[in-house]
DNA sequence: GTTTATGCAAATTCTTTGCAATACT
DNA sequence: AGTATTGCAAAGAATTTGCATAAAC
């Protein structure tokens, strides 16, 4: 995908950090905090990690979702356009290893809100043990 | 509902504060963050509502969410008995007003995971804007 | 030269813990 | 007395902001 046309089409100002930003969430394959990016970017700014996600976040380029790991984690937007409700996916967050997994494949299943909700994002979060920690357990 | 037993029916001890945590969630009718609980509670203090809350929590007497409002919310488990996964409703926050509502007729669509993978709990969250707010922004 | 973005430092908010004091049995 | 609970105070962790500097146009 052309990050770059993918920015500016929104006539979003394409600096080298947003950029960075952007490229290190889509290598991530998997939804990361504040705290990570920070890791992964030694030369970049906590404030200027945490403005560029809020930036990317209005413009919908990336979503945010809570795993109850006690911080925020943001992935890149699915497909070449703008979020759509349909085609978010749902997430599995291992409570022993805290990890967070994205299920590509297994989309949200749509639930109907009663008159006078309007949605506009949904996070379907499943907790409990991954593959290798509930191996861990069994012994 | 007998609170009472049913608290020490596990084996946890009732005290006045214990009482009192569950009984504000309960009579809530929505759920509160540690924060909300404190107003509600002048006589009782922060760390001891934490405490009584994570107790709770261990007991599956109630169950914490996230709405992403940056604090988590506590609310009473549905039905008679311990939360199950099965009896879980979806939530919704209203991203103007920041007030999270229960939706308790609707239940939490049920996804098959991929191999291996053990579920414990289910957060369906869905945001946007509540009937009120929706008005207003309107005008 | 004006506007926008970044870095630093620190405020704010929320969660969690250590420890002494209190209450319960 | 001995155990469990509570209150206070403060540590930790994460998010967010003010302001000065630096970069872009």
């Amino acid at each position: 995908m052309d990050i770059e046309h993918h920015l500016e089409q929104r006539g979003i100002k394409l600096t080298a950090m947003r950029l960075l930003v952007y490229q290190e969430l889509e290598q991530a394959h998997r939804p990361l905090s504040l705290r990570e990016l920070e890791d992964r970017m030694p030369t970049a700014e906590r404030s200027t990690i945490f403005r560029t996600l809020t930036l990317l976040l209005q413009h919908h380029l990336i979503h945010a979702i809570e795993d109850g790991s006690g911080s925020l984690r943001y992935e890149v937007c699915d497909g070449d356009d703008e979020c759509t409700l349909e085609d978010q996916h749902i997430h599995f967050y291992c409570e022993r290893c805290h990890r967070t997994y994205c299920f590509y494949d297994k989309k949200i299943p749509q639930v109907s809100l009663p008159e006078g909700f309007q949605m506009s994002s949904i996070n379907y979060m499943v907790k409990g043990l991954c593959p290798a920690c509930d191996k861990g357990v069994m012994g």
